[in-house]
RNA sequence: CGGGGCGUAGCGCAGUCUGGUCAGCGCGCCAGUUUUGGGUACUGGAGGCCCCCGGUUCGAAUCCGGGCGCCCCGACCA
């Protein structure tokens, strides 16, 4: 993509009303645009980072055996009144009615639409188990949004749905998606720590939320420190295998949000407890029989019996993350996007556009690039260094591969890594070839 | 929902108390000159229902009434 003709309004001056960091950062790099409190519009700057991240989500989903779907936006009422929360919902849940004044809603999330939807079809312990998920819009009319897309009213997530004939069998499918969890927020350079938590409306036993500890985060967290240092994905088991001595290791290491936390009767000596700020990145639950129960979905067990099925669901904030990965790496002049996520792969930077070897000499890197599977951003704006490297800075592309005359004289280029400022002096060879490496 | 703040050009703001001389500044944008490896300098230019509606007044961005919108703190919440 050429910068000339990329849609990227990128601001030199913070809008007032963001005040923190990584809602500062999204206006100015020209990611998102508020349409209203707690709505955003995905300009395409963002709107890249965002299927990245959908994508990363999606691929360990369907690692883990998941099957992707995808349900309606607007949802009739009905099936709310039959499992007892369009009450309980209260005014968070934004209802509607049509021409005919039927009582629709936004939807919030989507227990009852998908055990409609097994109920319908599954008939059968045989054909279990099962775990649906979308990657879908939802909106809660919260009382006050804020952050950017941190706490949006409309935001996009990721929900999966486990069915399960018996507890042990939703138990494992309750750790296939914690192992799951570990791993998708790990591609994204995230270190997230799951987190005995409430269980809250959405009732059930088994819960975890899993944390990027962040100053800015709403939620107050407790961990055992040798969270800090801990590569979660050390000894990881495939999903095939047993998973249970896994999630037995990584649930026994202290981690609580202050819901959860009894200052009185922790386990962890208070030497090595850390007390933090974290911000909700995913949660899953196990609630058994909540749903199927009241909404009948029964499947026939092995004697020929009815049984409730057993589920749990499974959500990621997929426009939040976008949030808390800015939370947690950038610095003072922009993002700084870890590799698996950013919008491009190599900001290409063109010191002096009309220069003729320069703009050569891009031209060829801009397609050789491109040739290797490399998503580039070329800036061929005719604007001065500064602002060139601002923006790039700004925006925050992994690499910056910086091209000007005074370098082609002595037949380099410059190749910068955003992440630490290191940068080296190559031919333009072996920075085609570093790059690609 | 309690408390606080804000709404003037795309963005950041001044002006409001004390009505007229008030449509302003910086950045950005357009044209030109200049400069050329970390947001250059200069000249010229475009751009505004001063959030909306009503009132007071000879006269309202400014005063009064009523709305609407947005932000922050708290409580609440995936």
């Amino acid at each position: 993509m050429r910068l000339s003709t990329f849609f990227l309004p990128t601001l030199k001056e913070t809008p007032t009303e963001a005040q923190i960091v990584s809602h500062r950062l999204m206006l100015r790099a020209g990611m998102i645009r508020q349409t209203s409190a707690g709505i955003y519009a995905w300009l395409p700057l963002g709107h890249r980072v965002l299927k990245k991240i959908e994508q990363i989500v999606r691929e360990e989903q369907d690692a883990a055996g998941a099957q992707e779907l995808l349900m309606p936006t607007i949802q009739s009422a009905e099936l709310w009144k039959e499992s007892g929360r369009y009450d309980d919902y209260g005014k968070e849940m934004l209802r509607i009615t049509d021409r005919h004044d039927r009582e629709m809603l936004f939807g919030p999330t989507n227990e009852e639409m998908i055990t409609d939807i097994f109920r319908a079809f599954v008939k059968s312990y045989r054909q279990l188990p099962l775990n649906l998920y979308h990657i879908q819009w939802k909106f809660r009319d919260e009382i006050r949004p804020r952050f950017g897309v941190m706490r949006g009213r409309e935001f996009l997530m990721k929900d999966a749905y486990s069915f399960d004939i018996d507890a042990a069998s939703a138990r494992r499918s309750y750790q296939k998606m914690f192992l799951a969890y570990l791993r998708t927020f790990a591609r994204m350079g995230l270190k997230a720590i799951p987190m005995r938590a409430d269980t809250g409306p959405i009732g059930g036993d088994l819960s975890h939320e899993f944390i990027i500890l962040a100053e800015t985060g709403e939620s107050g967290v407790f961990c055992h420190k040798d969270w800090l240092t801990l590569d979660v994905l050390q000894n990881a088991p495939g999903f095939d295998e047993d998973l249970q001595p896994f999630f037995d290791t990584y649930t026994s290491i202290y981690a609580a949000t202050d819901e959860k936390h009894e200052p009185g009767n922790c386990p962890v000596p208070e030497a090595d407890l850390v007390s933090a700020r974290g911000i909700e990145v995913g949660h899953i639950f196990n609630f058994g029989t909540k749903y199927s129960k009241p909404m009948n979905a029964v499947v026939a067990g092995p004697g020929g019996e009815p049984v409730p099925v057993e589920m749990g669901s499974y959500g990621i904030g997929v426009s939040r993350l976008m949030g808390a990965i800015i939370e947690a790496s950038h610095d003072d002049n922009g993002i700084i996007w870890p590799d698996a996520v950013a919008p491009f792969n190599v900001g290409l930077v063109n010191l002096k556009v009309g220069d003729a070897e320069t703009d050569r000499v891009c031209q060829e890197l801009y397609y050789k690039l491109r040739a290797n599977g490399l998503e580039v951003l070329y800036d061929d704006r005719d604007e001065r260094p500064g602002v060139k490297f601002a923006d790039m800075d700004l925006i925050g592309l992994p690499w910056q591969l910086v091209v000007g005359p005074r370098g082609l004289k002595n037949g380099v280029v410059e190749l910068k890594r955003r992440a630490t400022g290191e940068k080296q002096e190559l031919s333009v060879e072996s920075a085609l070839e570093k790059l690609s490496a």
